[in-house]
DNA sequence: AATCGTCGTTCTT
DNA sequence: AAGAACGACGATT
């Protein structure tokens, strides 16, 4: 499978990008090392040129707590089936809105794996535009991040959701 | 604050 | 191929 990848400057710094022929498969946080742009190459099909401007927009609209338009296409078959349903079950999340890790065991009709989910939430690909940084602990506690609090407490506080402290 | 139930994933035999 | 260990949890004590 042939992988193209692509940076995406943002204020926040310079995302990842990754496509598969499928779709948009994963978004990395900006490195804590300073890496060079790097330009789409030359032979890049024209789909996936479409796709790269198409999540641009998306990433910088979700950064600036606003709810994207529309998404590029999605590649979540890199993950099991257990975690492909949580993801999914994560994009339904509205920019804004928040869920509990358990209502998310809930809506895919497996109350009690709880700590399955967190884990699954852990192993999204495509953070920011599949968005795990609504998903917290009960009693609007914080929970986890696999990119670092900060970077939830940031994604959240954009989208006006001030997490208890 | 400490403990336990729960379950998908990962790490060890 | 099992089995043990480990969580971005949640409920109970």
């Amino acid at each position: 499978m042939s992988l193209v990848t692509a940076t995406i400057p943002t204020p926040d710094g310079a995302f990842t990008a990754t496509f598969t022929a499928g779709g948009l498969a994963a978004l990395d946080f900006p490195a804590a090392d300073v890496s060079q742009p790097k330009p789409l190459a030359a032979d890049t099909p024209g789909a996936q040129c479409d796709w790269l401007e198409t999540t641009r927009r998306a990433l910088l609209a979700v950064l600036a707590g606003k709810k994207p338009n529309r998404l590029p296409p999605l590649d979540l078959t890199r993950g099991t089936p257990f975690q492909q349903a949580v993801w999914q079950a994560m994009t339904a999340i509205p920019a804004g809105e928040t869920r509990t890790y358990g209502e998310l065991a809930r809506a895919i009709r497996r109350p009690r794996a709880v700590r399955a989910v967190g884990r699954a939430c852990g192993a999204n690909p495509v953070p920011v535009l599949v968005p795990c940084h609504r998903v917290l602990a009960a009693g609007g506690r914080l929970g986890g991040f696999s990119a670092g609090l900060d970077w939830k407490r940031r994604l959240l506080a954009r989208e006006g959701v001030m997490p208890r402290a």
